[in-house]
DNA sequence: TATTGTTATACTCTATAACTATA
DNA sequence: TATAGTTATAGAGTATAACAATA
């Protein structure tokens, strides 16, 4: 990580070796800020990110088992219990018996999820609009094909393909 | 945040408008995959990122009160108690009375303290490395800048001085 | 009366493992 | 015997507010 701005003569380890400003803290901080403001535009359609990104899961390829969803978003079992619990409560998916095996519960969205997925998506695209209010269309392209290189050594992949944000599986 | 690869049917809603990989999505997963891996490199040390940035903070400027120190890392002042007693208890940092102030606890580094405040710089200064092994120096800066750009969106100060990472403070 | 730091309490979140019903 | 989902329990982390010493 390394900050930004070296301190006078207090800490003279690295103030002179490492550049200014590090890449490291600087994604980490602008990534953090960006997760906070994500929630604060969910915050209205009272939804939690983790929450909509179970709501997008689910409405991906609805009639999945709970556990097959778990997986994907490396959510645990217990864990999904309460969710699940929470977004039904609200009207907003379903359990649904699965015919081939009774154990799994299959779950869909109902009318409302459907809605305010819908309206969830169009908050993030706003969001994701004043983001990248500075950058020209090039520039867009540039940073993420930059951050896909800070990303390999990181053993990310290129797209992220299926997977939910990392913070949800935690550790 | 929008996902970057849109499903087939199934979410109708915005797989056409947006851009397939969006760039708050990217830069937040990044940058949370950066501090897990910087964790693991403190790992080692025994050390928390936290635990790091107080320890970095106190040894800027030592011989400040815990409370100047707590506002700065924006943590309140019943949470600052129990890590800088965890840090005094392993020897690494230590409380002094300010002869101005009884009420206050001046706050310096041990022997200890700075040797691993050191060794820790070292071990971010290899993750920056790392991170930025596939970028050419005007690659580097380049990200800094777009990056920079991002976070004037997000009312970040362009060098995030004197502010710890903003994850200290949640919220 | 206000402020620094500490302690006590309650609350939230999570992990773990036991449990049920099916297979 | 193994698996999908649920429930129970205990632990960590935190915020809030009450508190003691000093200003």
């Amino acid at each position: 990580m390394v900050d930004d701005e070296p301190k006078d003569g207090a800490v003279p380890v690295l103030d002179s070796t490492p550049p200014l400003r590090s890449v490291g803290f600087t994604i980490s901080a602008t990534g953090y800020a960006i997760a906070r403001t994500f929630k604060e535009i969910l915050a209205p359609l009272q939804l939690e990110p983790r929450e909509f990104s179970l709501l997008r899961a689910v409405g991906a390829a609805e009639g999945q088992s709970q556990q097959t969803i778990g997986e994907r978003l490396q959510i645990p079992s217990s864990r999904m219990v309460a969710f699940v619990d929470a977004l039904e409560a609200r009207g907003l998916l379903q359990r649904r018996q699965n015919p081939d095996d009774r154990r799994a519960r299959a779950l869909f969205l109902t009318e409302d999820g459907h809605e305010l997925l819908e309206r969830s998506f169009t908050a993030a695209a706003g969001h994701e609009l004043n983001l990248t209010g500075e950058l020209s269309p090039e520039e867009r392209d540039q940073l993420l094909a930059l951050l896909e290189k800070v990303g390999n050594r990181l053993g990310l992949a290129g797209g992220n393909s299926g997977r939910g944000h990392p913070a949800l599986a935690d550790e």
